[in-house]
RNA sequence: GGGGAGGUGGCCGAGCGGUUAAUGGCAGCAGACUGUAAAUCUGCCGGUCUUGCACCUACGGAGGUUCGAACCCUCCCCUCCCCA
């Protein structure tokens, strides 16, 4: 009985989505070697501790080292603590405050907790940097910033970039990439996963393990997925992600909005559909509407359980196929007063808007009413000024917001 | 150490003594069209109310000059560049 299927297999499997291999030839040997030996591969994936809140966009790398663990090599879940002090420089160059220890135990916890949807926990080892960078001396990080070279380090795009612009480049930026590298040598890395963003740091740990006398990791290289406005690459700061933890018809609905040529690639990155089933969409076999339904519903179910995507589905099709008003609708407790604190007989429209938190001003709820974006127990309202007073209403704002309001007088 | 540039609404970026709550772009929101898609078109886009060309808050911070300052002066904080 084997406990390794083949190489091929294997490597097609582990390429499949990838945007790059350093090199698969690599790859191939170090499979080879494992199956000989019968001995797992230690595939390293590294993660920022400072935004526990996953969004589908991690899942992608997380996706991919799945599929490791299904392959039944042995996947490493590390926590940059350490470099977390740092900040990337990829992109902004902003220097993060480091967070207590506390914090990290905190956030990591949050992680284990969302990466278990995808994850199997138990088979995952999960490792902290700091644990072999706070106990390194400043000689020793010397030495380790001895090993590479400054023009090489400005190979890096990111550094190159700045550079010719004559915009700074802090010297401690300098070590991030070294500690991302010296990392796969604490760990002894086979493999090490990244987005493409990724691709310096990932090599740098390459030649790190040289220096120190490991042969060096084979690196796979994940697309970054955009996110929901099809441009940007998926970040909350954008407002642009699917996070994990939101409400199955929040991530349903979500799926819903993005446009054909997004759902493309989510399939491609996040689905566990066939390359058959995604040729097939591609070519429009499938009514892209329908093929959006499915993929939203996969989703769902990934995050929440199967039959979450299902439910989610039904109550999508309630409400905007056949234009029902769903089925839970959040309630708000409103009081009707006037300024002294006494009972009011009615109050302005767009107040109780705000009140309900379906505006986030006064003026914002007139601005709806004006623009015929609400409609009041199924009758869209056009008075800015309209008053009512306290009862149980439905209120409709914009395409898909609803609330109800119940009265709290005293 | 010396010299210079700059900090404006979520972001970018105009304005440089008085109709400036502040041009424009992006993002966002609403409407039309749809498949809650894209594209397109239209409108909105600091807050409050007694809806007035009203009041409050706002152009890094604190003072000052002025009838009046985002715009001028002083001090402070911060960012960036050049030379050494």
């Amino acid at each position: 009985m084997k406990k390794f299927k083949d190489i091929d297999l294997q490597l097609e499997i582990i390429l499949r989505g990838a945007a790059e291999a350093i090199s698969s030839e690599e790859l191939k040997n170090k499979l080879r070697r494992s199956i000989a030996e019968n001995k797992p591969l230690r595939v390293k994936a590294g993660f920022d501790p400072t935004a526990p809140d996953l969004h589908i966009g991690h899942t992608v790398l997380l996706q991919k080292m799945k599929q490791f663990q299904e392959l039944g090599h042995q996947v490493i879940f590390l926590v940059g603590d350490f470099t977390g002090m740092i900040g990337d420089p990829t992109g902004k160059m902003q220097t993060r405050p480091p967070l207590t220890p506390e914090q990290v135990q905190a956030n990591a916890r949050t992680y284990m907790e969302q990466v278990s949807k995808i994850l199997d926990i138990s088979k995952t080892i999960v490792e902290f940097n700091s644990r072999w960078m706070s106990r390194m001396s400043s000689s020793d990080i010397i030495q380790l910033a001895g090993k590479y070279t400054v023009a090489r380090m400005l190979e890096r795009d990111d550094f190159q970039k700045r550079f010719r612009e004559q915009r700074p480049i802090s010297v401690h930026e300098f070590l991030y990439p070294l500690i991302q590298g010296y990392d796969s040598v604490a760990l002894s890395a086979d493999v090490e996963l990244g987005g493409t963003d990724q691709k310096f740091n990932l090599l740098v740990g390459r030649e790190l393990q040289k220096e120190y006398g490991q042969e060096p990791q084979a690196l796979v290289m994940m697309p970054l997925l955009e996110g929901t406005d099809g441009v940007n690459k998926m970040s909350k700061s954008l407002n642009n992600y699917i996070g994990i933890t939101e409400e199955p018809g929040e991530i349903f609905g979500k799926v819903m909005s993005i446009s054909d040529g997004m759902m493309v690639r989510y399939y491609e990155l996040l689905s566990d559909a066939t390359s058959d089933e995604i040729r097939k969409i591609k070519t429009n076999q499938v009514h892209p509407m329908e093929a959006k339904k499915a993929l939203a519903e996969e989703l769902a179910d990934r995050f929440h359980g199967k039959g979450a995507g299902k439910k989610a589905r039904e109550e999508f099709e309630r409400q905007f196929s056949k234009g029902e008003i769903p089925e839970e609708i959040p309630e708000v407790t409103v009081g009707w007063e006037s300024e002294a604190g006494q009972a009011a007989a009615s109050m302005p429209l767009a107040k109780v808007m705000h009140l309900s938190g379906v505006a986030a001003s006064v003026g914002e709820g007139k601005r709806l009413i004006k623009q015929g974006g609400v409609e009041l127990d199924g009758v869209r309202q056009s008075d800015p000024e309209v008053r009512v007073g306290p009862g149980n209403y439905l209120l409709k704002v914009g395409k898909r917001r609803y609330v109800k309001v119940r009265p709290n007088q005293k």
